[in-house]
DNA sequence: TAATAACTAAAACGAACGTTTGATTATATC
DNA sequence: GATATAATCAAACGTTCGTTTTAGTTATTA
């Protein structure tokens, strides 16, 4: 069964689970063979549909197991600001998206998370409606208190500007050698000071 | 020969870049192949390779015609900017860099530019090194000028902010339903303002 | 007109792909 | 210890891939 017996089932399933998200993140969705995965995960290519029936399904458990905490941390972190101030500060709210991502997250998610924007939009669209469309619709609507005056369509494009610079400074590839030791505490309070004052910009 | 008779043969190799550019970027290098973009081209299968040689041939050829005219427009614009004004402006600068992409660009060779940074590395990043790697020291340079106390460790991360909310402004994809409807002319205005904004934060 | 180059067409190559099947081993329950 | 179920395995399925080959057609040059 799959809840008893846990110990042989559960490392192969996760091992499964931590193989696929390395080589997609190095080889993309297309890139990415099942023999190549089950190979790397020491198990039977069999195996990866045994538990996750497809390919695709595979690719959906990593997303899920990766991106499904975050966001709850996201949230939690959110809500204690909401609930403890009267007016959320921007730099909290920010910080509040950011955190969970530049400092609480392991390389493997990280990479994860960058290398998702590039995958063919029928593969992620679904993933990131089920995944992200909340966390959006809260964040925009927290920015909003802090913005009474400003359009949403307006917060959507800023906000969208962080979520870039974020998902740059994850990725840091081949543009910038230069970057590369330095640390996540350093990035982080450098990415979110550049992002709040590009927030701030015309208020 | 290829220098006479230009013309059937210049209209099958640019209906296969084409054809491969837009379906590059819709399923990515691995997930394009080769009997899809030459049949979506109208030209024989063997027909990429008498023109590319190979499918990283064919790759390579697309990131060329688009980036090597995006990026000596930039440079130009640079070069003007240093020989007409003493000290350059901030704004100007990141104005050099943004302007060609946002506003003169069509929206293939965008999209395309996205697509490109999630690639796996050892395909892009020769392309990279080769196609990127001069623009970024000369800009980098340009930075220096205006930030003389700052070091170049900092204006490479906050110039890798400005790279990072420009492809999200170009991928524009499923995070954000909201935008989309916004003219080119807004967006790079608003994402102007927040890269200066942003690269001024701390100063 | 003959020779050469540019290009197209069709077929096939071996390799790799996602997926399925059927048998075999391990584990748990009675 | 027998039985049932979960887990694993090797092997093969049909398909698609990048690439090559071979033959043929069209255009240019001499």
């Amino acid at each position: 069964m799959h809840t008893e017996n846990a110990d042989r089932t559960d490392s192969a399933r996760t091992r499964i689970l931590d193989s696929a998200e390395r080589i997609f993140v190095s080889k993309g969705f297309s890139g990415a063979s099942l023999r190549a995965i089950t190979s790397d995960a020491n198990v039977n290519l069999a195996a990866a549909h045994y538990y996750f029936e497809s390919k695709q399904g595979l690719f959906s458990a990593v997303f899920h197991r990766r991106i499904e905490p975050i966001n709850e941390q996201r949230l939690t972190n959110l809500e204690r600001l909401l609930n403890a101030t009267g007016k959320p500060d921007l730099r909290q709210i920010l910080a509040a998206f950011l955190r969970p991502v530049l400092l609480h997250s392991n390389q493997g998610t990280l990479e994860f998370m960058a290398q998702l924007t590039a995958e063919p939009e029928e593969l992620i669209q679904p993933l990131i409606a089920r995944g992200f469309g909340h966390l959006i619709t809260r964040f925009t609507v927290a920015l909003k208190l802090v913005f009474p005056e400003t359009s949403e369509l307006d917060l959507n494009i800023r906000f969208s500007f962080v979520v870039g610079a974020m998902l740059q400074t994850i990725f840091n590839r081949s543009f910038f050698m230069g970057i590369g030791d330095v640390s996540k505490e350093v990035m982080y309070q450098k990415l979110l000071d550049f992002c709040v004052a590009g927030f701030l910009n015309n208020e």
